[in-house]
DNA sequence: AAGAACGCCAACCGCACACCG
DNA sequence: CCGGTGTGCGGTTGGCGTTCT
C-alpha cells in the first residue's frame, strides 16, 4: 500500500467512459478561460461530472491543441523504437521527443505494432541496434531516473546539457538528423514546449498557439492581451465545436 | 450473411514523486 | 522534518470496429 492515500475523488455520481463532445467543449472552454489550475477542483468549477484525473488525461491525450493525431510516420516509429531501446518503458520521456504525441499514444503504438515488429526482428536476426539500457529491466528504471537528472551518462544519448538549445523541431519531420536530434533533446521538459509550440504552430489551428502549456489566458496582463485572448477563445471554441460537430 | 476472433485505442486505476504548509 | 495533497506516469482494461471463418 505504500503511503496509502485517499482516492483522487469519491467517484460517486461521476461519469466514466468515453467523453461526450459536450464534456469536451466544457473542459476546453474552462481551461482556455481559466488555465490549468487545480485538476481536482476543475471538474466542479467547469460543471463536469468527471474525476479531475480523468479531465487531465482527456486534456493531455486528446483536447490539448498541440496534440498531433493520426498515423505515425516512419521517422516517428524509428525514433520510438530507438528511444525505447534507450529508455525502456518511460513513455513520457519518449513522448517528449515527439512533438504532439502523447505518452498514451506512443504506449499504445508500441504495444500494438512496434513490440510485435521488434519481436519479429529479434527472432529473425540479431538486433538492429544495441540498446544502452536493457529493455524491460524494470528494476533499473528507478535507479536510472535518479541518475538521469544529474548525469548525462556515457552510453545514454540523453544530453541534459543540450536541453536548452533550440527544440528538436525536426523530431517528427521528414528530415535527416531526426534521430540524433531527438535523442539529444530527450530531456526537454514540458515547460519548454511553450517555446517549441511557436515552431510547431503549423500543425495546430493558428489561434491556439498561445494556448500552449504554461501560457494561460489568465496570465494575460494588459487589457490588449486580454482582448486578444477573448478573440482566441472564440476562435478556439468555434474550431472545437466544428471538430466535435456540435 | 452471421458470428467469432482479433486488433486498436481511449480511458481507468493505482502507485510514486514533488511540492507545500 | 513530516504529513497531506496534487500531479504525473506506466500498466491494464473495456468497448468498438474490422477481419476472418
Amino acid at each position: 500500500m505504500g503511503r496509502g492515500r485517499a482516492p483522487c475523488c469519491d467517484k460517486v455520481g461521476l461519469n466514466k467512459g468515453t467523453w461526450t463532445s459536450e464534456e469536451d467543449t466544457k473542459l476546453v472552454a474552462f481551461i482556455h478561460k481559466h488555465g490549468r489550475g487545480n485538476w481536482r477542483a476543475l471538474p466542479k468549477q467547469a460543471g463536469l461530472l468527471r474525476c479531475g484525473k480523468s479531465c487531465r488525461l482527456r486534456w493531455i491525450n486528446y483536447l490539448r491543441p498541440d496534440v498531433k493525431r493520426g498515423n505515425f510516420t516512419e521517422e516517428e516509429e524509428e525514433t520510438i523504437i530507438r528511444l525505447h531501446g534507450e529508455l525502456g518503458n518511460r513513455w513520457s520521456k519518449i513522448a517528449s521527443c515527439l512533438p504532439g504525441r502523447t505518452d498514451n499514444e506512443i504506449k499504445n503504438l508500441w504495444n500494438t505494432h512496434l513490440k510485435r515488429r521488434m519481436g519479429a526482428k529479434q527472432t529473425g536476426s540479431s538486433r538492429a541496434h544495441s540498446p544502452c539500457v536493457k529493455v524491460g529491466d524494470e528494476q533499473d528504471h528507478k535507479q536510472e531516473s535518479i541518475n538521469e537528472s544529474s548525469s548525462s551518462s556515457s552510453s545514454s544519448c540523453i544530453s541534459s546539457s543540450e536541453s536548452h538549445v533550440a527544440p528538436s523541431v525536426t523530431c517528427s519531420g521528414p528530415h535527416d538528423e531526426t534521430k540524433n536530434r531527438c535523442i539529444q533533446d530527450c530531456s526537454m521538459e514540458p515547460e519548454v514546449w511553450g517555446v517549441a509550440m511557436d515552431e510547431f504552430s503549423f500543425f495546430v489551428p493558428p489561434y491556439v498557439g498561445p494556448l500552449a502549456e504554461g501560457v494561460h489566458p489568465s496570465t494575460a496582463t494588459t487589457s490588449e492581451e486580454k482582448a486578444t485572448r477573448e478573440v482566441e477563445d472564440d476562435g478556439w471554441l468555434a474550431y472545437l465545436e466544428e471538430e466535435l460537430q456540435l
